[in-house]
DNA sequence: AATGAAAATACATAATG
DNA sequence: CATTATGTATTTTCATT
């Protein structure tokens, strides 16, 4: 299913996803050619689902971050699913979650300034109708690790 | 400062990061040497910050996810920063924010089962001191977007 | 499933326009 | 910035174990 040299494959490709073969291959002990197949294989199998370069959001005109808790009314699946999709095409948002409790949704996004976050709550969020209440935390820090460990159970 | 091939880069990179400098270059019409210094430059710029492989968190053994809010006391800097430092250095936390509201971290976390998230939240949150209050959100669906755009301001 | 060697690609650099 | 050329390195395939 899932062995340890794959584990290890997996920890440093999440580090650095352009490592190249041959240097990947060193790391976790096997030949670049096994570690060609195994790479693919993890890719087909799902476990692997891309590779992404992160960028500074500063660098891109947003560093000021919040996470904007929304409450949904009615609460129905076609509804839920409609803001979801809609708040995930603003280019102000990051990410977004469902959640269970009682806000429905946490999106998290990055904006130039407070000016920026004001017209986005007004202007992306309030305006719909869907929309039952707003909650919304600023911000000082996130920190994404991109190193996220299998557990024992799923290595064989 | 950021014209509009940087821009087309940054965005073709968000989406895959391993697209070969040659099909990138033809994405985004230049020549592959051209682009492959622009490429370096974005790098060393800081605004590319590193290549990350995206993994399936069911695969890892982890398909529950939660968003924890915590609320710290007291309310210090060192006390806030070694939270910080602690929870993300726990193997089940993806990321950690530190946010200015009633809650002072969301912890987004990925477990195997409610019990795996029960044993987390007892025995690597609440036995901390500084932990003054936990809130549990269950996270039915997160979606990340990997393109984030750049600002109109910062495109020369 | 893993390996080593050969063939195909891609990268990095430089020179020219 | 585009093109071309060149040497180097890497990726990929494949026969073999």
């Amino acid at each position: 299913m899932f062995d340890a040299i794959d584990a290890a494959i997996v920890r440093e490709l999440q580090n650095d996803a352009r490592l190249p073969n041959k240097d990947l291959a060193a790391r976790v002990n096997v030949a670049p050619s096994t570690c060609l197949v195994r790479v693919r294989a993890l890719r087909e199998r799902g476990v692997i689902t891309g590779c992404h370069a992160e960028v500074d959001l500063g660098a891109l005109g947003r560093p000021l971050q919040a996470i904007v808790a929304v409450r949904i009314r009615p609460h129905t699946r076609a509804v839920v699913r409609r803001f979801g999709d809609y708040v995930l095409s603003l280019p102000e948002t990051i990410a977004a979650s469902n959640v269970a409790g009682p806000d429905d949704f946490l999106v998290h996004v990055a904006v130039t300034d407070a000016a920026h976050l004001q017209q986005l709550l007004l202007d992306g969020f309030t305006t719909r109708k869907e929309v039952a209440e707003l909650h919304t935390n600023l911000l000082f820090d996130h920190r994404r690790k991109h190193e996220v460990p299998p557990t024992a159970e799923v290595i064989s």
